[in-house]
RNA sequence: GCCUACGUAGCUCAGUGGUAGAGCACUUCCUUGGUAAGGAAGAGGUCGCCGGUUCAAUCCCGGCCGUAGGCUCCA
């Protein structure tokens, strides 16, 4: 047999009999390492660690505390789940499990349903099979193979999968003792790789996503390579669950539900009445700066406009049904531009006038399936930060480029560096059906867009797909505390509708020109926006947006009137201060004011009272010892005005 | 909208086929305490709503409403 050289990735070469296999590779480096090998490149190919390699290769191992060795370790637990459950249940049908961030989940076609008590039988059954470090061995089949193998095995979804596969395509399957699956791999060598899982959730899923088809049972799961991951991740799950904005909003009286109100509907309480003023108070200023106008318009409209905008075609099911008045089709608006466009058209323009920038906090509400609804990030009625931008070609670069710029400095104020910016494009295939059918008009608009992007220094990734009907859009992309995406601020292109609702405006030349419409939400909605900040500051807001700032707390009842005193003062400053007059001690006032989060506590005794000073107590700081009134005041002040960051635990 | 689970005091949650309990919060009283919980008493619930089974339902069954985890959707 001939002898081939491997180079590893520290560049230094190893000589093996032909036909070794990574995990061989692996074991004569060390136990160790082989024991935690569960899939390898080679030659920068993800492949089985089982494996024969016949000449020289570069060769990578991966543990499972990589990313790719983990991505392995999760889509070859998805398979043990899958043969727990063919164990479990001869009769279900296995169709597709795939590995997700940190987690996979497998889809079954059942009789019945897999309850959460049944989660802890498979993962039994799947602790069974893993002790039985059953080998995992890939098999390359044809077609026909493939498709007579998995039809004799009953499995029809696989079958259906096999048919939609490219014909060029390499067919494999993974073999584990009497269990088969049709899959791309790689695989971990052997059941045995597979120690420290958990089976954390079933739910209902469409076979191929799509809600025509059948309802299968999915069942998600994560694995880790030492159990100190998983016990890590488990415990982040946890502590994500704390700052779910569910939570906190109550905890911290920011909104309410209300069932006789309505799901998705929700009330704003004081609390969350300070933070929104505080919004739009930013929203204001930095319009203003932009130089905007700020218009308002009703909640209703006629339905004829949106048959115009076409938004009714589109969008009726996710609009509140009409109202009749005097014969007439009313709607409640599920968006602003139309009535935007009509104060556009409300006097005819020149290119003086132009850009023609007007904003709205717009109340807008748009009927959600109920499934949909989620706290504050979900809703059906909602206050955008809206503002419609009416330009000439020409103006575009640089407009659409300013509220770019605008978006940054708002997540500079608040800190927000966690997001992605998307490009969604229009699909040709969709012309006249999603979208508008100007083909011309789209490929010119993309183009300028991403010529605005890249001139601005912007990073974006482009979604194919994913435009609105009217235009391109640069979507800001967020998470919530549990993982849910959420689209946060929004910027559209809009070269159709001004000219449905016949905008113009007289260029230099006396010509009549449509103007481009730029559509920008970049503080969201009210709902979302204040739903996102609670889970990014973990409740602990700025100064600036903190619905309490202060709160004094007296040492004892013989400060009180001093307590009172201090009170108004602050109030009188332009502070927002509570006073707690509880005839408690005042460790139990500092304790209330921590788990309210208050940022600052004003503690006040008799020496305090004697001196006229005020000793400080900051959140995440701690006692600051005592200072005058009036230089706290100003201190606060000046935080509030610059809208500092808060202070964090990390600080 | 679809699948599954859940719904008991303001909040977090026990509990039972014979009309309900804890802790925290709240009110009052005692305590006047110096940087994360001082003590006592009191008040507070048509057990989500409607119907059925039963001598009797908060508990069992059905429907509805709401919430949660997903799927699908998102101008």
């Amino acid at each position: 047999m001939s002898e081939i050289t491997i180079t590893l990735p520290d560049k230094s070469t190893r000589t093996y009999q032909s036909g070794v296999t990574p995990l061989e590779v692996a074991e004569s480096i060390g136990s160790k390492l082989a024991n935690d090998t569960v899939a390898a490149s080679i030659n920068g190919v993800l492949s089985d660690a089982t494996i024969p390699l016949k000449t020289d290769s570069d060769l990578n191992l991966y543990t499972g505390s990589t990313i790719e060795g983990h991505e392995v370790l999760l889509h070859s637990t998805a398979h043990l789940m899958a043969q727990a459950v063919k164990a479990l249940w001869p009769e279900s049908q296995i169709t597709i499990g795939p590995a997700i961030k940190n987690r996979f989940y497998y889809d079954f076609d059942i009789d019945g349903t897999i309850s959460n008590e049944d989660l802890q039988k498979i993962e039994n059954k799947m602790q069974q099979i893993a002790k039985e470090d059953l080998q995992v061995t890939r098999k390359e089949l044809s077609r026909n193979e493939a498709i007579k193998l998995f039809k004799d095995r009953g499995e029809k979804y696989k079958v259906e999968i096999i048919e939609q596969i490219d014909k060029t395509d390499k067919i494999s399957a993974y073999t584990q003792g009497d269990f088969i699956d049709l899959c791309r791999g790689p695989h971990v060598p052997s059941t045995g790789k597979i120690k420290h899982f958990k089976l954390l959730s079933t739910s209902g899923a469409y076979w191929r996503g799509d809600e025509n088809n059948k309802m299968l049972q999915r069942v998600y799961g994560t694995v880790f390579s030492t159990n100190n991951e998983l016990k890590e991740y488990l415990t982040f799950l946890e502590e994500a669950k704390k700052r779910d904005h569910r939570k906190l909003g109550k905890e911290l009286e920011i909104y309410t539900f209300d069932d006789e109100v309505g799901p998705g509907l929700p009330l704003w309480l004081p609390n969350g009445g300070v933070i929104i003023d505080a919004l739009e108070e930013l929203a204001k200023e930095s319009e203003t700066r932009h130089g905007y106008h700020r218009v308002r318009s009703p909640h209703l409209s006629k339905g004829t406009l949106y048959e115009k905008s076409g938004h009714l075609e589109l969008y009726k099911e996710s609009m509140y049904p009409a109202m009749d008045v005097d014969g007439i089709e009313y709607y409640v608006k599920p968006m602003n531009c139309p009535h935007h466009h009509k104060i556009y058209a409300a006097s005819p323009k020149s290119y003086r006038d132009l850009p023609f920038r007007i904003a709205e906090y717009g109340t807008c509400y748009r009927y959600e399936k109920s499934g949909q609804l989620f706290g504050l990030m979900r809703v059906r009625s909602m206050q955008m930060n809206d503002a419609h931008i009416y330009c000439s070609k020409s103006d575009f670069d640089e407009e659409f480029l300013d509220v770019c710029k605008m978006y940054l400095e708002y997540f500079e104020i608040f800190g927000i560096d966690k997001y992605e910016m998307r490009l969604s494009l229009h699909d040709p295939k969709d012309l006249g059906k999603k979208y508008i059918n100007e083909p011309e008009l789209w490929l010119e608009t993309e183009e300028s867009v991403k010529i605005a992007l890249k001139k601005g220094g912007v990073n974006f990734t482009e979604i194919p797909g994913e435009a609105a009907f009217y235009g391109p859009k640069i979507d800001v992309q967020v998470w919530s505390a549990i993982g849910k995406e959420f689209t946060l601020a929004t910027n559209q292109v809009d070269f159709a509708i001004p000219k449905r609702f016949n905008l113009t405006f007289t260029d230099k030349k006396g010509i009549e020109q449509t103007p481009i419409c730029i559509h920008r939400a970049p503080l969201s909605t009210h709902e979302r926006f204040i739903g996102f900040l609670i889970e990014h500051y973990g409740g602990d807001f700025p100064l600036w947006l903190s619905p309490t700032q202060a709160i004094i707390l007296p040492v004892s009842e013989k400060t009180l009137v001093y307590a009172k005193s201090l009170k108004k003062k602050f109030i009188a400053a332009g502070i927002r201060t509570k006073l707690d007059e509880r005839p408690e001690k005042i460790g139990a006032k500092i304790r209330q004011a921590e788990i309210n989060k208050i940022p600052v506590m004003v503690i006040v005794g008799e020496k305090e009272a004697a001196e006229k000073t005020v000793s400080v107590r900051r959140r995440f700081i701690g006692d600051q010892g005592s200072i005058k009134v009036a230089q706290l005041l100003k201190t606060l002040n000046n935080e509030h005005k610059q809208r500092s960051q808060p202070y964090r635990e990390s600080q």
